[in-house]
Parts: C-alpha cells; sequence; structure tokens
DNA sequence: AGGATGCCTTGATCCGGGTCAATTCGCACG
DNA sequence: CGTGCGAATTGACCCGGATCAAGGCATCCT
C-alpha cells in the first residue's frame, strides 16, 4: 500500500529535527558536536566555529544542495531532513551513492577533486549548517579534535562504502540496510524501531544495486515473516535481532 | 596458461620499485612526495617527516603488513611489491577491498575504528615507509599541506570505493580494472600497456565480486577481440581506447 | 469530477554469471 | 623423477534477481 500523508507537507520537516542551538549552544546531534565538545565550548576557537557556519535551508524534496562539477568550496552537515547523494553517468542513469540524515555530513568526497563527483537531492524539506572548507581546515589545523574529526568522518565512511560492495543476496542487503538506518537513527536519539523511510523504494533499490520490484518483493517477504510492520513508507522492526543476524554480512561489528 | 617466472622469486622485489631515497631526498615516487616537495624540501619540518617515517620490509609474498583487529598506529606507503586488503567474515568468506601499488598508501581506513578493519597482505615481496599516525596528525596540524593531503588522499579512496559499489557487467568491470591498474601504473612512471599482474585470477574475480571462472572467460575473450595479449600473468594492452570505452562507467572522467 | 502521473506491488519470463566438474600446466617437494 | 597441489581454463548446467507487464492506489492538475 502507497504511504499516507504525513502532515500534509507542509514547511515545517516531517522526519526528526536536530536541535537547532544558538549562538553559544551549538547543534547538540551535530557531527561536529563531539569536536567542540572535546574542544571546550568556552574555548575562544568555538567562536570562530559559530563564524565559519552558516544555516541554509530550507530546500524542499527534489531540490539541489549542490550539484556535480560544482567548485568545492563547503562541507554541510544536515540539521534536518534527509537527502541521497547521486552519479548520473553519461547515459543518464542514476547511482545512488547514499542516504544522510539529521546530524551526518555530505561533501567529504568532494574534498580529493576540488569539485563536487555527485549531486545531493533533498529527499524531503531540509536544512543544513554550511562549513567552509578552507576555515574548517585552518581551523582543524589549530585544534586537534577537529582535525581528528574530519580524518574520523572520512575514514568511516571510507568503511560504509566499501561494506556496500560486497556480493550480497537482496535479503541481505535489505535487512543490513534497515538495521544500518536503525543504528543511525538510534545514535541520534530516535526511535530504532520505528521510523519513516524518506525515500522510495527504487532509491533504496538504486542504492543496494537491486532492482524496485526485489526491494518490494523482500519487504513484503519480510512482511509475511513477521520481521517487520511495513505500510507504504512508515516502517516498524518487529524482530530486529533477526534482521541483524540476516545482514550480518554488511553490518558492522 | 599460468605465470612464467620472473626472476626467480628471490629477494629483490619483481614488480617495479619505487625510489628509495636517502636521508635528504625523500622517495620521489611516494604517495607523500608532493605533499613533502610543498612544504618544501629545505624546511625543518622535513626533518620531521624523516624522524615518523619507518623503512619495513621485505614481506614475502602471503606475509601480513597488518591483520584485522590490530591497533592502529601507523600508515603504510608502499615503497616497493604489491600488497591487497581484504576483509574475512565470520563464516571465513573472503572479501578483497583493493590493490596497492608502489607509492600508494595502506591503513587510512583504520583512522575512524582505531583498528585495523581488514588484513593488509603481501602479493609479492614487498617494502614499505611506515609513518606514524600520531606523529602524522601532529605534523599535519603544522603543515597545511601534509594536512591537506591525508584529506585529499582520504577523499580519493572514498571515490574509488563508491564506483566499485555501481552494478555492472563482467566485461565493464574487466576492462576498468585493466585501465584502472594502467593509469596507475602510468602516474607512478611506468608502463601504461605491459605490466605484470601480481594478484591471482580469483583475487581479481573477489575484488570485482565475480567469480574466478568469469574474470578467465573474459579475459579470454578480450584477447580473441584483440583487446589484450595476455599469457599467465604478463598482460598487455593493445587497444587501451576500447577497454576505456568498454569500462567507462566504472572509470574516473 | 475526471484524467494524468508517480509509486508500489505482484506475477511471468528470461538471462548473466555462479556453481560444479573435468582437464591442463607449472612448480615445489620428497 | 614422479607426485601432489594450486592456479587457470573451458564446458555444462542452473538459479537469483532483472526485466517486462499489468493493476491498484495515492496525489496533483485542470
Amino acid at each position: 500500500m502507497p504511504s499516507k500523508p504525513l502532515a500534509g507537507r507542509l514547511p515545517e520537516p516531517p522526519s526528526p529535527i536536530a536541535d537547532d542551538g544558538d549562538e553559544t549552544r551549538f547543534c547538540g546531534t551535530c557531527a561536529f558536536s563531539s569536536a567542540c565538545i572535546a574542544a571546550g565550548y568556552d574555548k575562544p576557537e568555538l567562536a570562530e566555529l559559530q563564524c565559519l557556519v552558516e544555516h541554509v535551508g530550507p530546500f524542499r524534496a527534489g531540490e539541489h544542495i549542490f550539484r556535480t562539477g560544482d567548485p568545492f568550496r563547503a562541507i554541510f552537515a544536515v540539521r534536518a531532513g534527509t537527502v541521497k547523494t547521486r552519479m548520473v553517468d553519461k547515459e543518464g542513469r542514476e547511482q545512488v551513492l547514499g542516504f544522510y540524515l539529521p546530524g551526518e555530513v555530505i561533501g567529504l568526497n568532494a574534498i580529493y577533486p576540488e569539485h563536487f563527483p555527485c549531486d545531493a537531492v533533498a529527499l524531503d524539506t531540509a536544512y543544513f549548517c554550511r562549513f567552509s572548507f578552507p576555515a574548517m581546515s585552518a581551523l582543524a589545523s589549530r585544534i586537534p579534535a577537529v582535525q581528528q574529526h574530519l580524518f574520523r568522518m572520512l575514514s568511516k565512511e571510507l568503511g560504509t562504502a566499501s561494506l556496500l560492495a560486497g556480493d550480497h543476496s537482496a535479503d541481505e542487503r535489505v535487512a543490513a540496510f534497515l538495521m544500518d538506518l536503525a543504528g543511525r537513527y538510534a545514535v541520534r536519539g530516535f526511535s530504532a524501531t520505528r521510523f519513516h523511510l524518506s525515500m522510495s523504494r527504487g532509491d533504496i533499490a538504486n542504492y543496494l544495486r537491486l532492482a524496485a520490484e526485489t526491494v518490494s518483493r523482500v519487504l513484503s517477504r519480510f512482511r509475511s515473516q513477521q520481521l517487520i510492520e511495513i505500510e507504504g513508507r512508515e516502517l516498524e522492526l518487529l524482530n530486529p535481532k533477526k534482521l541483524r543476524e540476516i545482514g550480518q554480512a554488511l553490518l558492522p561489528e
């Protein structure tokens, strides 16, 4: 069954929203929060972090945050909403690289080429913190915790990228995908067993290198096996243990 | 036909060897050379770079440079020889993550987890420069070029990792693999049309998420189509243009 | 309201590449 | 100098998931 309306698709983001923060208290759920805490909220460097960050948005579903080929000047932390990144080859085939939830960071893969190698597209109404990268790396030079944080984020993304590459069955991929999302929501303090899928079946399938029909079939089977409850894009994990087991080959630890 | 002997498998590495360098002139083909040059060879910082680097090796074919779970203390630049990195899941299935040629760097994916998430195994006799990572990041704080170089390497590896993930035919994968190797040899100043494959068909297949038999078949077909000449592990690219065309979806640019 | 559109689901069919198997070759080793 | 073992090649067969097709059900437009 198709999705039910959420809230009439209004300005306010339907998915979990990260703490907005104010001048002195920086977004609590942001990917940089740990770096900030390590640096110490009272340190003068924090003032600089405030300087190099800029709140942008809202972007509506389908709008681009950046496009392939745009010169790389900044990275973006998702403040609210969901984003997919994708490459489009010259035959027009789309390739979804990843989905990003509140608190996560996009644009890191543009450092090397110095131009964005992919598009970033909002899946629902989304807000961001924009970090000037030159300013950021200058700051990283002076605050080891910031530098380390950047290294860690890059290295982490490297780890997840290589997991997807393995040859795994459709069941493994879908189960791992659901558990991965659940874990990421949990880290940010949201429910790990009930959440909304902001992306279409087609996007999920593309990301997992499957056909949309296959994703649909697997989800239907998982439902009939009492592993999940799903109605449109509203999802509940009924048996996370079993799901983790199925997807274990694709999951960390 | 299987491989022909190269040089009797003796201490000296059979594959291209990077410039060994001495106290003041650091390995010319090393991945860090550009950072060094940017910093200036005469700068006192270079002395520190000399301090934090340590030449290790030789490792013989099959020996581990590091193992899954080892605490992360250093990254390694390949000085000579070839390395594969791989993960082994708990069912014992191997997953090849990448091959590394002289001048390239392994271990970056360990920064985040702080333990190596994979094994690194020498494919032939191999030598390395070992860079203490704490020292390296301390240096990165003081020399922007070093920091930027680390960022770039991480970001670059991120880009290549996501290419493999796409769903592509066996022909595309194999062609792209060969052209990628050719390009990487060319960058380091080696022949881009004739080179030795240090890895087995099985490793290639595993890396490309194919069966060894499929790789073998594709190579045979490429040979019958006059695209390559191959005997055992000695390879010559007869029609790089066509190969690039076949593999374009997986290749940069 | 009526029609168009996009997303999702489900069924039927097909094919690329995996799996199994046999053979050959080269090399290490007793 | 066999002998055994691993890597590579080639053939025969099969299966998971892609593709094609049809139908349902929302939302959006006019």
